[in-house]
DNA sequence: CCCTCTCCATACGGTTGCGTATGGAACGTA
DNA sequence: TACGTTCCATACGCAACCGTATGGAGAGGG
C-alpha cells in the first residue's frame, strides 16, 4: 500500500485535517509528513513554503465551500421552507465543519482568510436571504432573520449549553421553526 | 518605570492578552516575559509550568465571566426588554470578548476548558431564558429564543457577512426585537 | 545504455520554546 | 553585620520546526 508518491491534494487534504483537529498552528509541515509516511522533501517539492500551503488550504476552501452545499440543497428541489430545513442537515452532517471553524478562529488574525470568510459568508446569506424572501416576500425583517439563522448555524458549534431534557437537535429545530414563521405584527 | 517585580496576576493578564490576539498557541512563556520586561525565571518561580498558567487563565474566566455581566445588567433594574438591550451593549463592548473566543475555539480541543465554557454557557442561558420568561410567561419556544440570542451573540464575531447599507449593528438590534415580539401564533 | 525529469531522502544550520539548575540582588529582621 | 526570604537573571540541555542543499532512486525517451 505504502505508495511513497504523494501529490499536492494528498498535501492539501492533510492540512485540512490537521487544521479541523488542533487549529492552524497544528498545520506543521513535518508533522503532515509523518502522517503522509514521507519526509520534508516531498512537500517543499509541491510548495515553496508553509505559508502557500495555507494559502491555497483557504483558496480551496472559498472555492468549494459554498457552491457544493447550495447546489446539494437545490437539487431536491421543494419550496422554500423545504429547502431551508433541507440546508441545516446539510450543513450539520458536514464532515468538514470543525475545519470551518478552526479557519474562521483563524481569520481574526490574518487578513486574507477574513476576506475569503467575508466572500463565503456574503455568498451563503445571499441564498440564506433569497429563501426568507421567497417565504416573507413583503416582510421588513428579511435580514435579521437571514443573520439568526446563520448565527444559529455557526454558534451551535462554539456553544456548550444544555437545554435539559428537550436536547439540543430538538431545540435547534424549533428555532429554526419560529424563524421561518410568519411576522409577528 | 520599569518596575523589575511581576505579580502572578500581570503574568495572567499578559497571558490574556496574548491569547486575546494569537489564540491559545500565542501564549508563550518566553514571550510573555519580553512583554512584561523579564526573563522567565521570574515566571517559573509564579508558576510551576506553562500548564498551569493557562489552567488558572481559564479557571478566572470562569470565575469572572459570568457574574460580572449579569451584576452589571441588573444593576440599572427596569424590565425583562430594558435589561435584555442592556445585556446586549453590555457584552458587545466587552474588551475581553476576542479572548473568550479564542477560548471558545480551544475549547473544541481541551476538555478541561470544554467544561468551564459549558458552565458559563449554563449560566448565562439560564438568565437569558429568565428574561424571555418574564416576557412571555406562557410561551413555548423559551429555549429557542434564548439559544437564537446567545447564538447571535457569539456568532456575531465569528461571521463576516455585509448587510449593505443597513449595517451590522442595525440588523443586531432588529433580530433582537424580533426575538423580544409576542408569539407568532 | 545514457540522459533527463520527477519526486523524495538525508543532512545541516538556525530559530523558538520548555523546563531546570544555580547564582545573585534587594530587602527585611535579628 | 549576619542571615534568611523573595524574586529574578543566566546558562544549559533538549525538542520541534523551518527552509536549504544535495544526492539518489525510478521511469521514460532517444
Amino acid at each position: 500500500m505504502a505508495t511513497k508518491k504523494r501529490t499536492k491534494d494528498e498535501w492539501i487534504a492533510a492540512a485540512v485535517e490537521a487544521l479541523a483537529e488542533g487549529g492552524v498552528d497544528a498545520v506543521r509541515v513535518e508533522r503532515l509528513a509523518r502522517t503522509l509516511g514521507v519526509t520534508k522533501g516531498s512537500f517543499y517539492w509541491h510548495f515553496t513554503d508553509r505559508g502557500t500551503l495555507l494559502s491555497t488550504l483557504v483558496q480551496g476552501w472559498e472555492a468549494g465551500g459554498t457552491q457544493d452545499v447550495i447546489a446539494q440543497v437545490d437539487a431536491l428541489g421543494g419550496d422554500a421552507r423545504a429547502r431551508m430545513r433541507r440546508l441545516w442537515e446539510v450543513t450539520q452532517g458536514d464532515r468538514g465543519l470543525a475545519a470551518e471553524l478552526a479557519l474562521r478562529d483563524w481569520a481574526r488574525r490574518d487578513p486574507e482568510v477574513a476576506a475569503r470568510v467575508q466572500r463565503v459568508d456574503d455568498a451563503r446569506m445571499g441564498y440564506v436571504r433569497a429563501l426568507f424572501v421567497e417565504m416573507h416576500p413583503d416582510a421588513d425583517d428579511i435580514e435579521a432573520r437571514a443573520m439568526l439563522l446563520y448565527s444559529l448555524l455557526i454558534g451551535n458549534y462554539f456553544i456548550r449549553a444544555r437545554h435539559g431534557r428537550r436536547g439540543r437537535p430538538r431545540v435547534l429545530s424549533e428555532a429554526i421553526e419560529l424563524l421561518m414563521a410568519a411576522q409577528p405584527s
